[in-house]
DNA sequence: GTGTTTGCAAAGTGTTTGCAATTTA
DNA sequence: TAAATTGCAAACACTTTGCAAACAC
């Protein structure tokens, strides 16, 4: 997504509605490298850059960029979000202390043969955490 | 954790005073093969073995617990925390739909080498969580 | 007795929801 | 103008905290 114009294509195709809210926060999430964000992040940053929205609209937003795949949830914490800007298949670093992602650079990690799920079930995803903690602690 | 006079000695042993709440709890928890529990789980299950103790008492014990060394909490879902009494290095299974956390026989699931940590970090642990669905959905 | 632990109720955190007002197409 | 989206405030789920009463040693 580069352009402001792609940015609203790019809504359109995935069948949501450019508001102005929407457009403001794909451009924050998607121009530049990849990020990872809290709601509470994401906010702040809106509103450093002069966006008007509200949390419970942050919160609807980055749920309906997910749902179109446009953003992935990385399950690295119990106790808040955090949304990934990378959907690529890939891991990540998670530093407890100061709520940091990292992702984990693809090959850096090789998940052998996968576990044959319980009866009834099929795998959806596998997520690997690895946390860290500062050395010499 | 046997009899009921070993309980109260490895409360001891791991520095916490063997009161009613506290034995009554590592006796639910630690009799019998291992388990997975939320707080509130294990809250609704004090009340139906006629354990009197609040919810509060629950959170601190598990909580102590899992600083002795006796539980290991699973990062599996943000929103809520679940405690396995297999502290043993191993990983899991989750089904997000019921809340439903299964232990990864040992050796079903070989890690390749672990990525280098950022400068300045140390690996402190790594959880792998295989993410189910039922089949045919 | 003294320090620890408990239980309650209140507060806290992160997230979701109901609904009227606004915006988009 | 019809349908979708927003923002607010209230509700929510889970967890933690402050403090007086109860308990363990």
């Amino acid at each position: 997504m580069g352009t402001f114009s792609e940015t609203i294509v790019d809504l359109k195709r995935a069948g949501l509605r450019p508001t102005r809210q929407r457009v403001a926060l794909a451009r924050l999430l998607f121009t530049g490298g990849h990020r990872h964000v809290s709601a509470e992040e994401l906010f702040q940053e809106a509103k450093a850059g002069g966006i008007q929205v509200s949390l419970a609209t942050i919160y609807n937003t980055l749920h309906q960029f997910t749902d179109a795949g446009l953003l992935r949830e990385v399950p690295v914490d119990s106790g808040q979000s955090y949304f990934d800007t990378n959907i690529s298949d890939h891991h990540h670093f998670f530093v407890p202390a100061t709520g940091t992602v990292m992702d984990i650079s693809d090959g850096a990690l090789e998940l052998g043969e996968l576990p044959t799920p319980p009866d009834g079930f099929e795998i959806d995803r596998v997520d690997v955490v690895v946390r860290l903690k500062v050395l010499n602690g």
